[in-house]
RNA sequence: GCGGGCGUGGCGAAAUUGGCAGACGCGCUAGACUUAGGAUCUAGUUCUUAGGAGUGCAGGUUCAAGUCCUGUCGCCCGCACCA
């Protein structure tokens, strides 16, 4: 043997386990093996231009080692990756320098391959997707018709949010705060026809789903909010002189007759309805239009300033009381929720009660406890209802009951639930998606294009631009545009909006158990034999946009028969993000972004894997430290410098069999509950205990290779080759502990005296209670401290300590 | 405004869920060895008047509080005129 390096070289050994590794295809799943599965998926990234970033290796590494761990415990272990490829960075880069995108992203495909191979994750590439794939986006569109056929596709003329910058129409999830989520510009509200999917038919589904769902509660709160479900009723307020009433949403009907006038939406269809009969009309006109010309960010910014104009002309009457009350158009009153008209009750509503004091409206308390001469009594679940003959005296829950029976019988009302979560604008208005499956022909109307011409593919043509009339490029294009209609054969035009970036991610987890099937999305069978995702890690940001998106399809696609499952993921968990080493997000513009190929370049891969499991608890977002590289990189050269000390030996050293044992279980529990960092740090602590010894055993030596495996793959399977071995430990064994090993039989107890550390003694596992307190009482230090003192009481806690309690 | 989380050395962080605060790592200090390396090894490293004090701040419960309770301040994330 040449002379030992006390460093090893990471670039050569690295690279020849990549290669051994990705050429035979360790990391292949297999559809039909004797052996348990296990599903374990990441987030698939979009394949852009910069590379792989930090954060993709912070949130793949998690599953990379539980895949590694799993492979050693003999499961049959599908870890896929691939590529969520459609979306506007690289349609707008084509754009901008005249390359197609489907070269664009090959290229970046290319890349990012090349990169995940150079950080060691045990994926298996033979499955890799790509959304852009015609074979792929096939099933896109084949999941949309099926939608289509189950009445869950409409089209519907709406106010979207419009990004007049990306000139393209945007989902409430990617319009957030009225800003683009993309370009940051301000949305606007445009009317347009929207394909829209019914995901609030599924809203109950999706609630009752997380029932099942292995996750932390934060996960569950985001979907729940998110969803946003409210109970309460639906009330039809008559109009004066009108056989129309005016329906409203509210959670409280227990309150209404503290209900002294009506709010309306700008949009609400009655102004229309009942223009002859408003005095004011052209005054409520122009509130109509003042409120359009505000986006719904500057609606929301001028929120404190309530303004409104009542409705001149009709009156709404309250129908359990018979008052006539006036009715007000407000954008404090939103469209898009509930019916878009409200009966407000200023007493126990803030917003309501602002608007009163502006207007100088009436103010009547119905439930007891607040004082409503200062502010709205809004905290009432223990009040008691006033001023409402039906319901008096009793307490809210008493009169909601009482008071929803009563709307039932005398078909004023009926019970209603809303949610916040609104139906899915699914069209862009973009080259570079799935095109939508639709065609438009004169005499049939709106024909979906049948299953067997799928898929409908994009055209590679030359130049494409957005049109401003906000159209799609592909409108421009003749030769897509123009068709045959599938039903009479006469001449049509196809949809030329295509998907949103979210529909291909929406159920690639089902691709991965049969990628390349070209007659279904996947086989029963291999949907049967993978059944759920077993554990799925993403970031928080997906919680509520794709994680309920593929809930959705995939609940969908079992009612219709096609899955196995009704929840696809058992198990979300979410890794928190790395900052940059001044503690602010990663970004371009403040300079402060971590590039892992060049941590790869300088340190090597396992020290990059192990650092950036190291940093921090797995779940919280911390700042990136550069100089913490290096204590990742001592660590394992220190094992690499142990090696000559390795003699050989079939059993764990004396001393340091219980510390091994110790150190296997911490490990395993720490790695199965996201804690790699403790797991990390337990490894560490046994190699420095290794470290004070001369000699080591091969077992000694071969269990901590084993246990860092997953962590650090490369340096490990070195050594593990240099000690003789001729198979592979990607498939080695996982270690076990021998609960018997863990047992002391010599204890440091600690003595206190009121609680303050005062003295520690070794003590037999043994001993009794009676002894131990004896004992505690005679020591030196002890006795020193208890001079002039009274002893209370003696407080033993078995195993941990004895606290003397004195006076 | 509502919901969730966090606040611990010079820094990143641990703390078996109420029982030795600061594991592990970075950095720093001193020494050793020189194969001058991305070194390595050994010792030390919360503060401190050596008695203590100490987990954002102020109280409380307890034999015992970073951990539980009440109040308060600060930061982060999500939602936001949702009726």
């Amino acid at each position: 043997m040449s002379e030992f390096i006390p460093s090893f070289n990471d670039k050569l050994i690295e690279k020849k386990w990549q290669e051994i590794w990705y050429n035979n295809k360790y990391f292949n799943a297999f559809d039909d093996s004797e052996k348990e599965k296990y599903y374990s998926l990441v987030e698939f990234p979009y394949p852009s231009g910069a590379g792989m970033h930090i954060g993709h290796i912070r949130a793949y590494l998690s599953l990379d080692v539980i895949s590694r761990k799993r492979r050693m415990e003999g499961k049959n272990v599908l870890f896929p990756i691939g590529f969520d490829a459609f979306g506007l960075p690289t349609e707008n880069y084509a754009i901008k320098n005249q390359i197609h995108p489907r070269i664009i992203t090959d290229n970046n495909i290319k890349t990012f391959i090349n990169q995940l191979k150079s950080a060691g994750f045990s994926f298996d590439f033979s499955r890799m997707i790509d959304t852009t794939d015609p074979d792929y986006y096939r099933w896109t569109q084949w999941i949309f018709l099926k939608m289509y056929e189950h009445g869950l596709v409409y089209k519907d003329i709406a106010y979207v949010n419009f990004c007049p910058s990306c000139k393209v129409v945007l989902s409430n999830e990617e319009s957030q705060g009225g800003k683009c989520d993309r370009c940051d510009s301000d949305v606007v509200q445009m009317e347009k026809p929207v394909w829209f999917l019914k995901i609030t038919d599924y809203a109950e589904k999706l609630l009752d789903g997380l029932d099942e769902l292995e996750s932390n509660q934060r996960i569950k709160l985001e979907q729940q909010k998110w969803i946003g479900r409210s109970k309460g009723a639906y009330i039809k307020f008559p109009i004066s002189c009108s056989d129309k009433t005016l329906k409203v949403f509210t959670t409280r009907p227990d309150t209404i007759y503290g209900a002294t006038f009506m709010v309306i939406a700008p949009e609400h269809p009655y102004i229309e309805a009942f223009k002859e009969r408003i005095i004011n009309i052209n005054e409520v006109e122009a509130y109509q239009e003042q409120a359009k010309l505000k986006t719904e960010f500057e609606r929301i910014e001028l929120a404190k300033d309530k303004t409104g104009v009542e409705i001149k002309g009709i009156k709404a009457i309250n129908p359990v009381n018979g008052k006539a009350i006036p009715i007000f158009i407000s954008d404090y009153v939103m469209i898009t929720y509930g019916t878009g008209a409200i009966m407000a009750v200023p007493a126990h509503d803030t917003r309501d009660y602002e608007f009163a004091k502006k207007y100088n409206l009436e103010i009547v308390e119905v439930i007891k406890g607040g004082d409503i001469t200062k502010e709205a009594y809004t905290n009432t679940e223990e009040g008691v209802l006033v001023n409402s003959p039906l319901i008096n005296g009793l307490k809210v829950s008493d009169a909601l009951n009482k008071i929803t029976n009563y709307l039932v019988e005398n078909k004023i009302g009926e019970e209603a639930k809303q949610y916040r979560m609104k139906d899915w604008a699914f069209n862009r208005q973009r080259y570079w998606g799935e095109p939508i499956p639709i065609i438009y022909c004169d005499k049939c109307g709106i024909v979906p294009v049948p299953y067997e011409d799928l898929p409908v593919t994009l055209p590679m043509v030359e130049k494409f631009i957005p049109t401003d009339t906000g159209e799609s490029p592909l409108a421009n294009i003749d030769s897509f545009v123009n068709c045959k209609c599938p039903k009479c054969g006469g001449q049509a035009k196809r949809e030329t909006d295509t998907m949103p970036q979210w529909a291909g991610s929406s159920w690639y987890y089902l691709r991965y158990m049969d990628p390349h099937n070209n007659k279904e999305l996947a086989s029963r069978e291999k949907m049967e034999y993978w059944g759920q995702v077993d554990w799925y890690n993403g970031g928080m940001e997906h919680v509520t946009r794709h994680l309920i998106y593929s809930r959705f399809w995939n609940q969908f696609l079992y009612d219709i028969g096609v899955v196995v499952n009704k929840e696809p993921y058992k198990k979300r968990t979410a890794q928190g993000i790395i900052l940059g080493s001044d503690n602010e997000k990663m970004s371009k513009s403040r300079g402060n972004v971590v590039n892992p190929m060049e941590i790869i370049d300088e340190y090597g891969a396992d020290t990059l894997r192990t650092f950036s499991l190291f940093i921090s608890d797995y779940e919280m977002a911390t700042p990136w430290n550069d100089l913490g590289l290096k204590g990742a990189r001592r660590f394992l050269d220190k094992i690499w410098r142990m090696f000559p000390n390795v003699k050989t030996g079939d059993n764990y050293s004396k001393d340091l069999e219980r510390s091994i044992h110790e150190t296997i279980k911490g490990v395993s529990e720490d790695l199965e509950n996201l804690k790699f960092n403790t797991a990390i740090a337990k490894l560490m602590t046994l190699v420095n205990e290794y470290n004070k010894k001369d000699e080591l055993t091969t077992s000694d030596y071969e269990v901590l290779l084993r246990l860092l495996n997953p962590i650090a793959p490369h340096v490990t399977e070195e050594l593990w080759e240099m000690l003789g071995h001729e198979t592979l430990l990607v498939y080695e064994t996982y270690p076990e502990y021998d609960e018997k090993k863990l047992v002391k039989d010599e204890i440091e107890m600690v003595i206190s005296i009121n609680g303050k550390l005062r003295d520690k003694v070794l003590v037999d596992a043994s001993i009794t209670k009676k002894e131990l307190e004896k004992l505690a009482v005679e020591s030196k230090k002890i006795i020193s401290h208890l001079e002039g003192k009274q002893i209370v009481k003696i407080i033993v806690v078995p195993q941990k300590l004895v606290n003397i309690v004195v006076k």
